[in-house]
DNA sequence: TTTCTCCATTGACAAATATCAATGATCGGT
DNA sequence: ACCGATCATTGATATTTGTCAATGGAGAAA
C-alpha cells in the first residue's frame, strides 16, 4: 500500500508541475499547505474509479496508467509521467473518480485539496486559463486516440502506441518498455494475443527491434506508414 | 450555403444556452455587440476540421452534428440540439477546429466572438466555473463513448445509440431519426451495412419497432441488457 | 536448487465485422 | 406521372480479431 515521505515544500519543489508557475508566492502557499506526499510501489492502485476525489495527485516520480475499467477489459487512457498532474472531469461534476489509476513503475506523489486548486481558479485568471487550455490539450489528445482506436486496424494501433510510448512517454530509441504486454493491448484495443503477434511481425518484417522489454524502432518511416494506412 | 438571418438581441433570447444566464447586464451585452446569427439547411457544413475558429456557436434551432474526420470515415463525436453551444478545444490551444459540424436539420445559430467570451471567462468567476463544468461533462461523456465503441460488439454499440437517440435527442419514444443509416453508423463506429443489419435483427425480435425513419423502442429493458452485455 | 507463479508466446479455431455487388425504395425536379 | 440521383436493404464472401488451450520462460520464495 501508499507509504507516506518525508514533507518538503512547493516552494523549493524542483519537480512541481508548470502549471504552478502562474501562481503567486501566497497561491503556491494554499497549494502547499494542503498537500501531503505518498509513495506507490509498482502495481499499486492509486485511486480507483467511482471512489470520491477530495484530492487531485501529481506525479513527482515514476510512472503511472489512468485507464477506464470497462466491460470485463480496461482501456488505458494516458500513461503519466513527472512531472504532472492527474486531475479528472469529476472535480467539476459528481466528485469522483472517472478512471482509476495505478503505479506502473515505483512512483511518488503529491496529493493537493482539490477545493485550494478550484478557488485559485475562481482567483487567479492567468492560471484558470492555462488549466482550461490543458484541459483541452487532454480532449485533443482523446480525440486522436479515439480515431485511432475506432477506424485503425490492429497494426495501425500498435504502430500509433509505439510512437507514443517511445516519443512521449520514455522520450527515447531504443527505449525500455516497462509496461506489460497486457498494458500494451490496454492502450492499444486489442487482447493480449493480438499486440503480441503484431508485435512479432513488426519484428520479423525488421521494423522493430524486440528483446524481452527492450523495444528498439529500426523503420520509422514504415512505422509512419502503417500508422497512417490504417 | 449558411443564410444571415434578421438579428435580435441576447437579452430577449428565448433560447440562449443556460450558461449565459451566469452572465450581468453589461457581460451579456458585450456577447450580443459580438454576435451574428446564420440559418443553415439540412447537410449544409458550419464549419469544417482544420480550418480557424475566431467564432464559437450557439445553436438556437435544428439539429447538428460533430463530427471527426478520419482514415476515410466519420465518427460523429456527439449531435447537439439547440439550445446549446458548440466549441472546441480548439479555442484554448491553436485557435483551429478539431473536428467539423453539419446542419443534420435545417438550423439557425448565433456565431460568437470567441475573445469576447474568453475574457468574460477571466473576468467571471461563476461563468468560468461553469464552463469547466461543462467541459468536464462532455470528457465524461467521451469516456462513455469510447469504452461503448472500444469494448462493445456491434449490438451493444447499437443499443447504447438508441437509448441516446430516445433519451437526450429526439426525447421521445416513438421518435422520428432525421439521422441517416450512415450517420448512425458513424455514431457507432460500424460500417453502415452492419447498422441496417443489426436494426432488421432488433425488428425481428421484436425489440425495436421500425418503419422508414420512424423508431419505437418496444422491449427497452431488453435492449438495456444488450447494451450491458456488451 | 527447486518449485511456484505470473507473464509471454504460439497455434488452431471460432466469432465478429467489413466489403462488394446487386437490388429496391424514396424524393425532388421536370 | 416520369426520371435521375441518392439512400436503404440484402446476400455472399473475405478479412479481421478474439478465444481457448497449451507451452515456455523468468524471477520470487522456500
Amino acid at each position: 500500500m501508499a507509504r507516506f515521505i518525508e514533507s518538503h515544500s512547493c516552494f523549493d519543489c524542483q519537480c512541481k508541475s508548470s502549471i504552478f508557475n502562474f501562481l503567486s508566492e501566497p497561491e503556491l502557499g494554499l497549494i502547499n499547505q494542503n498537500r501531503y506526499e505518498v509513495s506507490f510501489k509498482a502495481g499499486e492502485i492509486m485511486f480507483k474509479q467511482g471512489t470520491p476525489s477530495p484530492h487531485f495527485l501529481c506525479l513527482t516520480s515514476g510512472l503511472a496508467k489512468l485507464y477506464i475499467e470497462g466491460y470485463g477489459k480496461n482501456l488505458i487512457l494516458s500513461l503519466v509521467r513527472p512531472v504532472e498532474y492527474i486531475m479528472g472531469p469529476g472535480i467539476y461534476t459528481d466528485n469522483r473518480h472517472h478512471y482509476s489509476a495505478a503505479a506502473v513503475e515505483d512512483s511518488t506523489a503529491c496529493l493537493v485539496d482539490v477545493n485550494s486548486f478550484k478557488q485559485l481558479i475562481r482567483t487567479n485568471p492567468d492560471f484558470a486559463d492555462e488549466f482550461i487550455r490543458r484541459i483541452s490539450m487532454m480532449t485533443i489528445f482523446n480525440f486522436e486516440q479515439v480515431v485511432s482506436l475506432t477506424q485503425k486496424q490492429m497494426h495501425g494501433r500498435i504502430a500509433d502506441v509505439m510512437f507514443y510510448l517511445s516519443e512521449k512517454i520514455y522520450t527515447g530509441n531504443p527505449f525500455e518498455m516497462t509496461i506489460s504486454r497486457q498494458d500494451l493491448a490496454d492502450l492499444s484495443g486489442m487482447s493480449k494475443e493480438s499486440a503480441i503477434r503484431i508485435l512479432k511481425e513488426f519484428k520479423d518484417e525488421g521494423i522493430l527491434h524486440i528483446d524481452g522489454s527492450t523495444v528498439h524502432i529500426l523503420n520509422p518511416q514504415q512505422l509512419k506508414q502503417i500508422s497512417q494506412t490504417g
